[in-house]
DNA sequence: CTGTTAGCGCATTCAC
DNA sequence: GTGAATGCGCTAACAG
């Protein structure tokens, strides 16, 4: 004879003088029941603590009421708008999160995903080196899939929420150039193949075309949206003499170092060299001077991702290309007062 | 007639021309199986791209290999380490990991937990504004629960993993006295109630005391551990008048806010005034100077945690109480070189 | 070593 | 409105 471990529908319905589907329908409303029936079947579950079990409903509805969240690491800053927007959106619509996070060094082996059909609805990935065959292979199957911040290949029609990485990029060189009168402006980059690192690139020699500047390669290096090897970077220009009035940087992290390599070089932000990044990541207000940036919206590109996901979900169309506005968040690093 | 909406094990069994017994131990390893038929097996699971679906294993075998981490929010830079071990260590022991937010602003609310026995084999608890109740329901069920950063109510024998912060609020404030020579050294407190504030002030208190440097009330204010109540704080000590040599910041968001209030005062740090935070945020080595402050052992408490959860879970006895030892990390905020 | 069978706990038909 | 019966997909006995 076995033990029961946990309390059952079985048991609220006995406590209740009730069937087991009269419970299920009170507890989730999904029929009328009489009042006085209804009132008597909450009691007992209340009384016996009961909570029905998530495996046994998911395998009865055939489906999860989960969503998952696929990340790279929760090592950056950048994250934390775009996630708390995300499971505040996930708990309003009832669903459960599940995160995952790549696990680190891991790369290009192939590996199965932790989250998927098996458990989840549908998934949100952000993880721009995700396989192109995992992908290909959700998408095969219609499962509900979003991307964050990246778009699919080409051939896939799996919908994707961006940002206007370009034209942010392009409106604070902009600013450089007109608010500041900065001609001579260095530009470090992202990780070559990332995508948002290429498009903000365009939108920095795009601001130096419309102003007649010509882009001088010698002043554009490797940032790699991280400090350490910003700082290198342009520690190495001062180094070998390089001329410049201004920095953009590929985003917050690489200002910092910028910044850094600056302040140790004696150099004055922003008199000698203005400085600017692109995230608004919350660092960007600790750095000093404060980091003129653009504010790249994280916490929108969640709550529309998640609407996006549950479109799918419901069988509806979803929109392909969510592009969400960028703005400029000006500061002290520019120049401005 | 149902269609058949996904591969099941059924599928497999029928493909590799087995019963489904054989192809679960097969995927299992539960049981041994002649080579050749388990290769038959696997390539047809792999051909028909056969995923296991986790509510029907989760329901046939009584557990859900799935672990709860409970956080107040996201919003702190604190829980990185944290949470990336907890997530690392997770996979290695093959549980997945379901992270749920407390909703903001729901304070004192009585609503059901996101995560309990009804979707998790086990829980970590980093939240001290948990609901005494619902902290002992779990434990009256024998619940698997390990609570991280804080103690259990008195009458409550619920593990608990904690840092020392005791001692290394003692020995940072000893080494501005010993180290630095500073006797009017003020405290900012963090919230009232918050237990890791209360034993850093009495860290603070006994460094003091070994020393024969009398308490001066009036040099113990408010932090929060936030920065713009510590800012405030030490402005208005400031503005008062007020004479001292150095800040013991509660944690680094207030020693963030202190070393803006003096910088605004024109006050030189270390020179004028030493400052050091608790933590070791990754902001630490971003603020200026950068800030000496103590290690909270983030990573390590993740580890212990789901190691006791995980002893807890099979059915062992666990350490009621893992107490992990923080360091001095010197850097430049105290007046070393 | 392998197939057969019986649930796991719940939602949901179908009858009444 | 309500109860009885069925099945979701899988694992774990139990036989063989």
């Amino acid at each position: 004879m076995r033990i029961k471990s946990s309390v059952t529908i079985d048991d609220v319905a006995a406590a209740a003088g009730v069937s087991t589907a009269t419970v299920s329908r009170v507890l989730n409303k999904s029929l009328p029941v009489v009042e006085s029936t209804a009132a008597r079947v909450r009691a007992a579950a209340d009384q016996l603590g009961y909570v029905p079990k998530a495996a046994a409903r998911h395998l009865a509805q055939g489906a999860t009421n989960t969503l998952g969240l696929l990340l790279p690491g929760v090592s950056d800053d950048f994250f934390r708008p775009l996630v708390s927007s995300i499971t505040e959106r996930a708990a309003e619509t009832g669903y459960t999160l599940l995160i995952a996070i790549r696990p680190t060094g891991r790369a290009g082996q192939a590996h199965q995903l932790p989250l998927g059909k098996q458990n989840t609805d549908g998934l949100l990935i952000f993880d721009q080196s995700l396989y192109d065959g995992e992908l290909q292979r959700l998408h095969a199957i219609h499962f509900p899939v979003v991307l964050l911040y990246h778009a699919p290949p080409a051939d896939l029609a799996v919908p994707c929420v961006l940002i206007e990485n370009r034209e942010g990029m392009r409106a604070i060189t902009e600013h450089l150039i007109t608010g500041h009168g900065r001609r001579r402006i260095a530009f470090l980059r992202g990780p070559i193949g990332n995508e948002d690192a290429q498009q903000r690139e365009e939108g920095y020699r795009a601001a130096l075309a419309a102003h007649g500047i010509p882009l001088d390669p010698t002043l554009v290096g490797a940032g790699e949206f991280q400090e350490a090897p910003a700082r290198a970077t342009v520690a190495h220009w001062i180094a070998e003499g390089r001329n410049f009035d201004a920095i953009v940087a590929g985003d917050d992290g690489s200002a910092a170092g910028a910044l850094e390599a600056l302040r140790q070089a004696g150099r004055r932000v922003p008199h000698d060299v203005a400085v600017v990044g692109f995230d608004d990541a919350p660092r960007a207000c600790y750095l000093s001077p404060r980091l003129t940036t653009v504010r790249a919206p994280g916490a929108a590109v969640g709550r529309a991702a998640i609407d996006q996901l549950l479109r799918l979900i419901a069988g509806q169309a979803a929109e392909l290309r969510t592009l969400l506005p960028t703005s400029l968040v000006i500061r002290h690093s520019c120049g401005c007062p």
